[in-house]
DNA sequence: TGTACATCAGTGAACGCGCGTTCACTGATGTAC
DNA sequence: TGTACATCAGTGAACGCGCGTTCACTGATGTAC
């Protein structure tokens, strides 16, 4: 009895479903995800403002879609290549797979970081529980790999991977503002909080 | 000939302009500043939409306007307290007038945190180079105290201080969301990234 | 001092517009027998 | 195979609403003589 739409469908129905999250992707990259509207989207995916309810329920419910789907997606993969690196490659594997990300799907990337501060209360807490698990995905490569598992404070590895998101995040806002030398910057700060000087960069004395 | 009107009518025209700018600051704090509109402003300040028109001539050249009087005055003084500090006291002052700041003004530090990657064009650039400002004091102050002077790279107290710069941003989108122990969590980063290991929390050994 | 005029912040009525949402409908396709 | 029915993505008309903006006006107050 039940009624089972064929394969072709379920794929049409989802190819017009991923246009609506890339139309609100690009829309807000502009100006903001908080004002684009309904209609702004379904114009730009193609369909008709009355469509976009066999998809979402409103623009609430398709931000948090972008965040659980493209989002995780997204952080995961950086987190992949966190968790493969060795204690010597940590550093620029994070930082090339940052910009990587930057590159590939600059929207994202903005939506990331702008929402991250300025999005409704229930989008915000779900992006930055994403970006939490990246966080701790770095906790315990630090862990894993040594770098600041001497600390007698427990709570160094856990600042370390904060601190190091929170650079990694503020690469990602320049390098889509076109900023140059962000991957240099990036080493250099990471290197630098994460206790692992490099070779061109010689520790300076300390007070 | 000339039209000149008393001090007190300029007064209370000053205190208007000042209702409609702290009346954007309060809502753009519930749902962005993009999305504030120009009655919803007017509302909450008090007077008629026509109103507005006395004062500025769109949305875009209030958000200027703060950017200008409210944020310039807000990062000047954290660059003050900053300069005054001594190479010892340069972390603990950095943070705690951050903090301040957030304490103090909180829709204002939201504002800027927000604005800085979702605005528009214009405002977001203005907003940028208010805190490029900062930056350079930093870059200034690293140099004037010794701190990071003694490396061979030149870029490394730009970096330096970029960072810093970076780490104190996240630190107030995360005390403007009620996180604990950010303070901590600062004072930890900046004092790793300027080079300058507190006393307890020892240096680690490098690889 | 009085009088005529200029300035200017604030106002209410009115406009056209795009918004989110509802509704009843279409047409293609799957299911039951 | 044919027939009757169910499902469901997409649609166009229509709604009420709040928006930004214009306009002509008011009323308080400063200026000139």
């Amino acid at each position: 009895m039940a009624f089972r739409p064929t394969l072709e469908k379920k794929e049409e129905k989802e190819r017009v479903r991923a246009a609506l999250l890339r139309a609100a992707l690009q829309l807000g990259a502009v100006h903001g995800f908080s004002s684009v509207g309904l209609r702004e989207v379904a114009r730009e995916a193609g369909i008709a403002p009355t469509s976009f309810y066999r998809h979402f329920a409103d623009m609430e419910e398709l931000g948090l879609a972008l965040v659980r789907e493209l989002v995780g997606r997204c952080v995961r993969a950086i987190g992949e290549r966190a968790a493969a690196a060795t204690r010597e490659s940590l550093v620029p594997a994070l930082v090339d797979a940052t910009l990587a990300a930057v590159e590939q799907d600059p929207a994202l990337l903005r939506f990331i970081v702008s929402e991250r501060v300025g999005a409704s209360t229930g989008l915000r807490a779900l992006l930055r529980s994403e970006l939490a698990l990246l966080a701790e995905t770095l906790r315990s490569v630090l862990a894993r790999t040594g770098i600041e598992a001497v600390a007698a404070d427990e709570t160094v590895p856990l600042m370390a991977a904060d601190a190091a998101l929170a650079l990694l995040l503020e690469g990602c806002v320049r390098a889509l503002d076109g900023a140059a030398s962000v991957r240099a910057t990036l080493l250099w700060g990471l290197g630098r909080l994460l206790g692992m000087p490099r070779s061109t960069d010689p520790e300076v004395a300390h007070a």
